[in-house]
DNA sequence: CTTTACCCTGTACTGTGGTACAGGGTTTAT
DNA sequence: ATAAACCCTGTACCACAGTACAGGGTAAAG
């Protein structure tokens, strides 16, 4: 299956704008053309997009995202320094695992007091991250 | 123990500027003055400040925190609509939870390949949230 | 054969979350 | 009593990640 820009932005729920300024920074490689310049797209990037949407969601910045995908496009030049680059990432993505557990818990609790302002109130929050270390 | 606002900037690690910046959206109530004007912190600012840092590093924006630290300032005005948002939140941080995990494993596996090109080359990395759904 | 709905490049503008002065007052150390 | 090191307000500027035109070409439906 084959995509004008539209089309992909519409399947990925990105605006085409985006999608070209993905393009500009190198996000997504540089897609075929049409006889009269209009982009083409393969099913490929519909995957891609979707997962540089999704990881930006969970905190990464599109320049971290381009380094990741620097394996994807076996581009030595964004996968130097690979090595160190995982070794900090998996520390705080450990680190970010074991604190959004501590915000569900404390939301769950919340949810639960929320209809009745004063026990709302009494909720613990600033509380919540405070813990220091691991449970 | 009370901070001129430099000496609570260097304890949360910010910049008095950004201090200041929270001061100004609501983010940290207005502190109590010396005479000349100079603000006078409490010790309750530096764990509001580290609360506010962290969870802006777990992916909130500036004003979904400041409407959580309305239930810690008692203030029904950002507590209205309490409930949805506290729902909507408890999902979309268990699903970040789950997509994290499945970063973190791909990370790994990833670290372990990456001091052989080759080997790097073929980590699974787009797929890792192609899944669709849990596991 | 022209209207409608696409596409292109390029540049300007936006919102979020700060950061950096400028211009001026205060406090402490010498 | 004056320099150094703070503080204040206010405004301008910054990076990131888009978003919105302007000006112009293409394609296909009526």
């Amino acid at each position: 299956m084959k995509y004008l820009i539209s089309e992909l932005a519409n399947k990925c729920n990105v605006n085409k704008e985006t999608i070209r300024y993905y393009e500009k920074v190198g996000l997504l490689r540089p897609p075929t053309r049409t006889d009269s310049g209009y982009r083409m797209f393969s099913e490929d990037s519909v995957k891609r997009i979707k997962f540089i949407k999704r990881m930006q969601d969970l905190g990464f910045t599109l320049a971290e995202i381009s380094k990741l995908l620097g394996i994807v496009d076996k581009d030595n030049q964004r996968c130097e320094d690979m090595y160190n680059f995982v070794v900090n990432k998996v520390e705080e993505v450990q680190l970010k695992i074991r604190d959004l557990k501590r915000i569900e818990q404390m939301l769950i609790n919340l949810k639960e007091k929320c209809p009745n302002e004063k026990f709302m109130y009494e909720c613990p929050i600033i509380e919540t991250l405070v813990v220091g270390n691991d449970t």
